[in-house]
DNA sequence: AAAAAAG
């Protein structure tokens, strides 16, 4: 037993390593943490107790001898590298595994490998599982308090040929029991609902198109599936390599390709990607601008199976010949349609279509996206096969864990009223907030005013550094500024724990961001608090507004009811409906399946409005047309309203 | 209109 375990000092020193403070080496996001390993202490016995392991678990890591304390596996030192390396210190722990029969192999203490057609599971390594999976000193790592209960209400709907059953639980089969292990660490119990069915799914061979939102675990919906089946069924070999083995190359052949709109997204996807990789041959590897090409080209070749990037990092390593996608077997869109917003169209086909990635026929790709609008349908049409459709409905809105209040605030008065809000709140919540603004400028405006107060601020935007991204993303997310002010980077996708309040100092004109932004709090069934500041200038979005809270079971101010009603007649004369592009459905889901509403010929265009109520996508008009985006409303005839 | 992403 490890007795001479010693605990504490994760202190100021390590977190000011792992903050790339006072170190002259700036480290990537997922490689923090590899060099803190160095200086800090194993954790005591019992933090690894997570409830209910898999029978097949092996014991906790802590019982097989403390070799951490011998002082062997030092990473420090420049560049901290996620590759194995060789195991000084072989544990005299059971052998439990095939990987015990390799003992000094690199292969060990995290690290798994396939060999002679087998899977060769590492040995556990209590350093990396603390990194990976955070423990009580580190919870910004853990997802505690998930309401799973609260995942039990999403309504989900799939359609299409011959949808599988979902899973109700995470079991092997399906799932390798090695993932199955990685999912106790984590300690995730339950499938969430896009879990449920996208397991099966995937499983069986299936392409998938799924209307679903970051924080309904779908993350976790495309990684479960896609590693269970490469841990069972292992590598593919490069088509290219001379001879049928591998080339010693420096070419990278990943076989799984997840694609992502922005770094922090990716890197988060990454993350996640180490933690269900651990232990096994997959070697997670992450790309994105901003940061040296030269590093990231070095983690490469030291392993990339599964692979998250962004488009256009990716494409400049495509050009510069250091990865080829003739390998792959799995293809992951997230976000995608963000990211065709974002103008990644482009680059995208030209990943898929324009390179060597296997066609359609010989991969499984797997599209997500908040909302089915035509752009994305076209996608869809082109980029899959005979895929199942899933609609997973919203987690934070229609739900009530997020309490939606609105105050009438003029511009000029923004920065006094976030004043007292931050100042009301510090006494007894010492939960992290989160402020949205418009523009670059205004983010770095008020995080200067709010610094200007002593009030310990952050910001990110993308003017700003990856650096300075990732450390403010960091110094947020450890507490160390509990606020931070942010434009759109950090609106979706991000998964930061223990954010209890979003401010929406300038509201968005669209309601889908507004919906993703709320969502950065009241996180998987925990409760949080949202404030946005409206005024006559955020008059575009008071009629999706009231609707949603009304499906959310808020109260709505009586001014803002008025402000709603009159926006709405001036617009209805010409207008019909009002709004943009119809309203949502009843439930808020994502989108719907425009292939099951049958209507004919060319579903790929959309048809016209056949579809009562269901996502803005399918509605009658152009997706950006009509004057509901943005302009519009006010000019035609509101001469009496409210304002 | 702004933001994001390749440099």
């Amino acid at each position: 037993m490890s007795n001479g375990v010693v605990n504490g000092n994760t202190g100021i020193e390590s977190q000011f390593e792992s903050l790339g403070i006072g170190r002259s080496a700036y480290v990537p996001p997922h490689l923090r943490g590899s060099q803190r390993a160095a200086s800090s202490p194993a954790p005591p016995p019992d933090v690894n107790g997570w409830a209910g392991p898999p029978s097949h678990a092996l014991p906790p890591a802590s019982n097989r001898g403390g070799y951490e304390s011998r002082g062997g596996f030092s990473d420090r030192g420049r560049g901290a590298s996620p590759a194995p390396r060789a195991a000084t210190n072989g544990w005299a722990g059971p052998a439990q595994t095939s990987s015990y029969s390799q003992p000094a192999s690199r292969d060990s203490f995290g690290y798994g490998s396939w060999k002679d057609g087998k899977h060769v599971v590492g040995g556990r390594n209590v350093r990396m599982e603390k990194e990976l999976f955070g423990d009580a000193a580190d919870p910004s790592k853990q997802h505690t308090g998930i309401n799973f209960e609260k995942y039990d209400d999403i309504p989900v709907e799939a359609t299409g040929a011959g949808v599988p059953d979902p899973v109700l639980s995470f079991t092997s089969p399906p799932l390798d029991p090695v993932l199955l292990e990685n999912i106790g660490y984590a300690m995730y119990t339950t499938p969430t609902p896009v879990q449920k069915y996208s397991i099966p799914i995937v499983a069986g061979g299936r392409d998938l198109m799924a209307c679903a939102q970051t924080g309904s675990g779908k993350t976790g919906g495309f990684l479960f599936p896609i590693l269970s089946a490469s841990f069972s069924v292992g590598p593919r070999a490069p088509p290219e390599a001379p001879g049928g083995g591998y080339s010693r190359s420096r070419k990278a052949y990943p076989t799984a390709l997840i694609l992502a709109p922005t770094r922090e997204l990716v890197s988060q996807i990454h993350e996640e990607a180490r933690k269900f990789a651990y232990r096994s041959w997959v070697r997670p590897a992450v790309v994105y601008g901003g940061a040296d090409i030269n590093q990231q080209l070095r983690l490469i070749e030291r392993g990339c199976d599964l692979l998250s990037a962004t488009p256009g990092r990716l494409v400049d390593l495509i050009e510069r010949g250091r990865i080829s996608l003739a390998n792959i077997k799995y293809l992951v869109l997230d976000e995608a349609d963000r990211m065709l917003d974002m103008g990644f169209e482009p680059q995208i086909r030209r990943i898929v279509q324009g390179e060597d990635m296997p066609g359609v026929t010989e991969r499984q790709t797997l599209m997500f996206s908040a909302t089915f609008p035509r752009d994305i349908q076209m996608l869809a049409k082109d980029f899959l096969k005979d895929y199942v459709f899933l609609s997973v409905g919203r987690v934070g809105s229609t739900s009530e864990n997020i309490t939606q209040k609105i105050e009438y605030v003029e511009d000029n008065d923004k920065r006094s009223v976030l004043l007292d809000i931050l100042a009301s709140q510090n006494k007894e919540d010492l939960g992290l907030t989160l402020v949205f603004v418009e523009t670059k400028r205004m983010a770095d405006m008020l995080s200067d005013f709010l610094m200007g107060n002593n009030l310990p601020a952050t910001s990110i935007h993308g003017d700003r550094t990856q650096r300075e991204r990732e450390l403010a993303l960091q110094t947020f997310r450890t507490g160390r500024t509990p606020i931070m002010v942010a434009t759109a980077v950090a609106a979706r996708g991000l998964d930061i724990p223990n954010v209890t309040h979003v401010v929406n100092y300038d509201l968005p004109s669209d309601i889908d961001d507004y919906v993703h932004r709320i969502g950065r709090t009241g996180r998987a069934g925990n409760t949080g608090v949202s404030t946005a500041f409206f005024n006559r200038g955020n008059k575009n979005i008071v009629k999706d507004l009231v609707e949603l809270l009304r499906e959310a079971n808020q109260e709505i101010p009586g001014w803002l009811e008025t402000v709603a009603h009159e926006a709405s007649f001036g617009s209805s004369g010409f207008r019909g409906r009002g709004g943009r592009g119809g309203g949502r459905g009843g439930r808020g889901g994502g989108g719907r399946d425009y292939r099951a509403s049958g209507g004919g010929g060319s579903p790929a265009y959309g048809g016209g409005g056949g579809f009562g109520g269901g996502a803005r996508a399918v509605s009658g008009g152009p997706s950006y047309g009509g004057g509901g985006y943005g302009g519009g409303g006010g000019g035609g005839g509101g001469g009496a309203g409210w304002w």
